[in-house]
DNA sequence: TTCATATAGGACTAATTTAGTCCTTGACTA
DNA sequence: TAGTCAAGGACTAAATTAGTCCTATATGAA
């Protein structure tokens, strides 16, 4: 269980449009907002929809927007679409690394660490992240307007 | 965090000398019994030397064994010495990676992950996999029996 | 004392995965 | 019907992982 940066870009990106619901959002402003390369990111939103997370329209005025309320939606969802599932060791995933399956000790340990994970990640939902958002870019202000 | 093939390799050569405490045993045993790549173990045993988890000797008869008890070694020391530790996402580690650290609502998430695998590896010590082995080796052996 | 058996260490290479780009096609709408 | 957008496939570039190989050095035994 890595995050990659594709993943990255997918969190920021669907926070971005949990942030702006009911609109259509296109790749480019979601692009430049969030600091993400176009090319790279229509592909994660070509994923996301296809995944049924966002609903995309095409033509002028056409972009993405959110198919749920952000409440909905957890950060696992997004991790799953673009990663597949938590993979801490690929032995837990795939028996050709692990020649010792019937009595590997070790084993168990990766298992019990992704559920962990896994709990986690469906226990926050961009609802949560949006608030924490709010609270942090007020600590933001307040900051610069002390100085 | 995702375990690397070269801390597997780690782990089990770990645990292997834990199983023949007292005894130098040399790379090309480890690497049999553990069905390791001979000259990749003797990079990783290099680094657990310098870690200080085992010691070598050289020279006929020579060979590695631990430094401490296995009930005093963790997963997540022999995890460190190999990965240089967790990092469930680089831009918790690296600024270069994120460009909102002093907002990002998403960050935290990924903190709060690492802690809990970090505590989950650090109370896993090899005394506890050695006697994990011990019962799972036991059935294994039932079920031959059996049939 | 010298030979066989070990590890130490550095420099390489091969394979795999990650992080993208590019280009063409198809949908929508003003 | 031209301009604006996403869909999709095929590529490429960069980074990381997973090793190998070769030389030097230490140790113990004949």
């Amino acid at each position: 269980m890595k995050i990659k940066r594709e993943t990255d870009h997918a969190l920021k990106c669907v926070l971005h449009l949990a942030q702006h619901q009911d609109e259509y959002i296109n790749v480019l402003e979601i692009s430049q907002q969030k600091n993400i390369p176009r090319t790279f990111l229509a592909k994660i939103l070509q994923k996301l929809t296809k995944a049924g997370i966002v609903e995309s329209h095409q033509g002028s005025h056409g972009g993405f927007k959110l198919t749920r309320q952000p409440a909905e939606i957890s950060i696992y969802e997004i991790y799953k679409v673009v990663q597949g599932g938590i993979e801490v060791n690929k032995c837990v995933i795939d028996n050709k690394f692990c020649d010792r399956i019937h009595y590997c000790s070790i084993h168990p340990v990766w298992i019990e660490v992704q559920v962990d994970i896994k709990k986690k990640l469906i226990n926050t939902s961009f609802a949560d992240l949006i608030s924490k958002e709010a609270v942090l870019a007020d600590g933001v202000q307040r900051k610069k307007a002390k100085t």
